[in-house]
RNA sequence: GUCCGGGUGGCGGAAUUGGUAGACGCGCAGGACUUAAAAUCCUGUUCCAGCAAUGGAGUGCGGGUUCGAUUCCCGCCCCGGGCACCA
């Protein structure tokens, strides 16, 4: 019986005594950085899906070092943010004391997972030798126009107390607890990423996801189009309206303003219209970012602004509308016609004239036979000298026409919006900039960093919407590092993204005090060569760390342009096929597990259970499959006969597997690895291993292993450490059977099997195919009129 | 609404440049060992019929292409995820 738990205590001992993972980054071996996103140390346990993320991408890290690469392998906490900080405002427990003690326990989980974290390397961003940094790449946006303060109107949720960037609302709800968000004007700072939009979309030399940089595309939504100007009939001013459908403009009978548009004031002023306007506005403002989108297209709100327009292609007056489906999206103002579901029920609605210009076969068709919009494609009519023309052929044609007559301008826009990176909470890094009654917004230079976040503030959010550091005296008054004068700190704190999104920089630079980061240490690791972590961070971290190091790149700071080389994301583990979390109560906690069966046994039954990149449903049960089989591993080992039947069958068999897992553990197929390695126990129960075999085995099951092999390799007199042993090799050729077992089928039917060489003729393999009873039972009701024969495959008849 | 994934035994899952569907494991049934139980070992296990040989059905549903389809094509249904007034 194996003691897993004592021999497992064991060699964490004995791997924290000699610094086996305390990676040399000056060895002269390939690097490989091998990267899964640090943990959130909120609560003070790791739970399962920290299991199933981290073990395989240990697995994955070991076997790489095993295949000759030195592995950097490092692990830090996520420490800022809000999960600390509402303990804290719960339980009084500064965050500071949660987080520590939260850190040393997950040390102590981590430790136990057996996997080779290099804690030496290990970054807390809520510490001031790490925030100072997180401060100095504010730093080096600000100094380069990329960070900026502006008023403007924000996602605010009213339970965190917090505004939000886009990316952290879903569905209108905040992505943390769930409250609707409201929307609030207020000053904040931005990171400008919507300059990035271009650079983000280039993917080049990424091994990623497709999916995930599809919803990266989407999130970042480039759409090309023009700038359509339309001249008001007063000649008072010029509505400029983006669309990616000029190939409609001559169906133009209307324009619409975004209730938002700072223009909307200009047009109403001082006519009878001021009023009706002003509290339909008020009315749209009321509604929630749920409201909005939820209505349909005939119920949109919206009013005539009491102007007319000049169509410039075709001189038409249009009138000129406010409505809520018009969003601060391009120019905030849109051109209206009936090709455009919205549009179409809006003007109905309003009794707004509408025409068509597009049909199938290009013969005029009247809006007023229709019950909806035309959105097909089709044959431009009524459309001046594009008129006959397909309107997909002719719309980068009418664009340039509209070039030409200087009716507007192509133009790019992208959905993405700046990344909205202040907080008004007290648990994050402070924002280093102050407020000089003289010199004005000043930045902290960087002799001054780390802004330290003052310990003794009051935590509890003030309800105003007022970051608590608002209140701290001592941390909010200060002099202005320019003139001396009298200023105040910026109060309010970073988002943790910000903390994030640059961490795998740090960890192979953590011994540098003086510099964030050092040049030619990052030329030798960076990129990430393997990223593991969860997909819902497609749209944020992995947004955001890739616009930092881009930024980062272009300002000649750091030498690649993409942090994560290739990405792989976890799946989630479910119980009953919900979702665990403490509020159903229906959380597995890892700690039973391990101490019943040890971790390895725990780590293999997760990779066991399925595809990684699927996660799975636990249950109880199946674990014991993989007890069994390190149990039956071990007695192998230990005194599994060496009496062998058959010396070639297992030389094949190991040469088999040997290319099975390799195989299957780069593509992070684990459940399939582990698959063979019970067929192959299976096998040399009944055929008998002999001692050069057990070596290779147990080197095998190290990655997945690591205690058990380590264990059976001190046994097999194997020197310290497996780990650091080389990878066995295959023999391809042993790999391949000489004889194959294939089917033989009639019209399409299996009917018999035969075993033949697997360079066999198809002569032979037809003939032996006919040495079959059954076969010749079916072929005697018809006459042959096909055979078939695919090598290694099938031989098939055809019986007419 | 739209764009991606996915749907295989009682369960987790294997197998796709079209070629014997169900590897491996769990569970279950029977047996061995034991006074007994646990553990362990052996045998069986997609469903239906049959003692068996074997036959029939079968990879969400309905069609199609093919000697042959879980795999390719067309049309649906269901589940998971992303985006959602972006003009």
């Amino acid at each position: 019986m194996y003691q897993a738990r004592e021999i497992e205590q064991k060699w964490q001992k004995k791997w924290k005594d000699s610094e086996l993972f305390n990676t040399n980054l000056k060895s002269k071996k390939p690097k490989f950085y091998n990267l899964t996103m640090f943990p959130y140390p909120s609560g003070d346990k790791l739970h399962i899906g920290h299991w199933y993320n981290f073990a395989p991408v240990d697995s994955y890290g070991r076997y790489m070092r095993m295949k000759g690469f030195n592995v950097l392998q490092p692990m830090g906490f996520d420490s800022f943010g809000l999960p600390a900080e509402n303990y804290a405002i719960k339980t009084g427990v500064h965050p500071k004391i949660s987080i520590a003690k939260n850190i040393d326990h997950m040390i102590t989980q981590l430790t136990e997972m057996g996997a080779m974290w290099d804690f030496a390397k290990k970054v807390v961003t809520s510490s001031p030798e790490y925030y100072k940094w997180t401060q100095w790449i504010f730093c080096k946006l600000y100094e380069n126009g990329l960070a900026y303060k502006k008023n403007a109107p924000v996602n605010w949720c009213p339970s965190c107390q917090t505004v939000l960037a886009n990316e952290q609302v879903k569905d209108g709800a905040c992505d943390r607890c769930k409250s609707e968000v409201t929307k609030k004007d207020l000053s904040q700072w931005f990171f400008k990423i919507s300059d990035y939009g271009d650079k983000l979309l280039d993917y080049e030399g990424l091994d990623w996801p497709e999916k995930t940089i599809l919803m990266q595309k989407d999130w970042i939504g480039k759409s090309s189009g023009c700038n359509i100007n339309f001249p008001l009939e007063d000649g008072s001013d010029v509505l400029t309206c983006y669309t990616t459908r000029a190939d409609t403009i001559h169906s133009v009978t209307f324009v619409v303003v975004a209730p938002e548009h700072p223009l909307v004031d200009d047009l109403v002023k001082g006519t009878k219209y001021e009023k009706e306007v002003r509290a339909m506005r008020e009315e749209i403002k009321k509604q929630t970012l749920i409201e909005r989108a939820s209505v349909s297209g005939k119920d949109k709100l919206g009013c005539f602004l009491g102007k007319y327009t000049i169509n410039p292609v075709n001189g038409e007056k249009i009138p000129v509308y406010m409505a809520s489906f018009v969003l601060m999206y391009g120019t905030g103002v849109v051109m209206a016609d009936a090709h455009d579901q919205r549009d179409f029920e809006f003007a109905r609605k309003h009794n707004i004239p509408l025409k068509f210009v597009i049909s199938e076969d290009g013969n005029e068709i009247n809006p007023d036979d229709f019950e909806g919009a035309y959105t097909e494609d089709g044959i431009l009519f009524d459309s001046g000298d594009f008129s006959g023309m397909n309107n997909r052929e002719a719309l980068p044609k009418m664009m340039d026409y509209i070039e030409g007559k200087n009716f507007g301008n192509k133009t790019i826009n992208f959905r993405l919006r700046d990344w909205l990176i202040s907080r008004q909470r007290y648990w994050g890094a402070p924002i280093p900039v102050v407020y000089c009654d003289k010199c004005g917004e000043v930045l902290v230079p960087e002799k001054d960093l780390p802004v330290v976040l003052p310990d003794d503030a009051d935590f509890a959010p003030s309800g105003d919407g007022k970051s608590p550091l608002e209140k701290n005296a001592g941390f909010k008054n200060c002099k202005c590092p320019k003139c001396g004068g009298k200023a105040t700190r910026e109060v309010d704190t970073m988002d943790t993204f910000v903390c994030s999104s640059w961490y795998y920089l740090r960890y192979p630079c953590n011994d540098l005090d003086d510099k964030a980061f050092d040049k030619a240490t990052i030329k030798n690791w960076l990129p990430v060569d393997m990223y593991v972590g969860g997909p819902e961070h497609a749209c944020m971290h992995l947004l955001y760390a890739r616009f930092i190091n881009i930024v980062l790149h272009d300002l000649g700071l750091v030498p690649n342009k993409e942090p994560f080389k290739k990405l792989i994301h976890q799946g989630m583990i479910t119980k009953d096929g919900a979702k665990m979390s403490k509020s159903k109560g229906n959380v597995v906690g890892p700690d039973a597990f391990v101490e019943k069966y040890g971790s390895d046994v725990f780590r293999m039954y997760l990779m066991f259970m399925g595809p990684f990149t699927d996660g799975g449903d636990w249950n109880d049960k199946g674990i014991t499959g993989i007890a069994r089989f390190v149990d039956r591993f071990w007695n192998l080992i230990n005194e599994g006969s060496e009496k062998v039947l058959d010396k070639d069958l297992l030389k094949k068999n190991l040469h088999k597997l040997i290319k099975k897992v390799g195989n299957d553990v780069e593509i992070f197929h684990f459940n399939t690895a582990v698959s063979a390695f019970m067929e192959f126990l299976n096998f040399v129960l009944k055929n008998g291993i002999d001692a050069g075999a057990k070596k290779v085995l147990v080197q095998l099951v190290a990655p997945l292993a690591p205690h058990l092999a380590e264990e059976c390799w001190e046994v097999l007199g194997g020197k310290f450490s497996v780990v650091d042993s080389k990878w066995p090799e295959y023999d391809e050729k042993l790999t391949i059977d000489d004889t194959v077992t294939i089917g033989v089928q009639v019209n399409g039917k299996v009917r018999g099997e035969v075993e033949i060489s697997k360079d066999a003729s198809k002569e032979e393999a037809l003939a032996s195919a006919r040495s079959q009873e059954n076969v010749l039972k079916y072929l005697a009701e018809g006459k042959v009129v096909k055979e078939i024969y695919v090598p290694g495959k099938i031989i098939g008849f055809v019986v007419g």
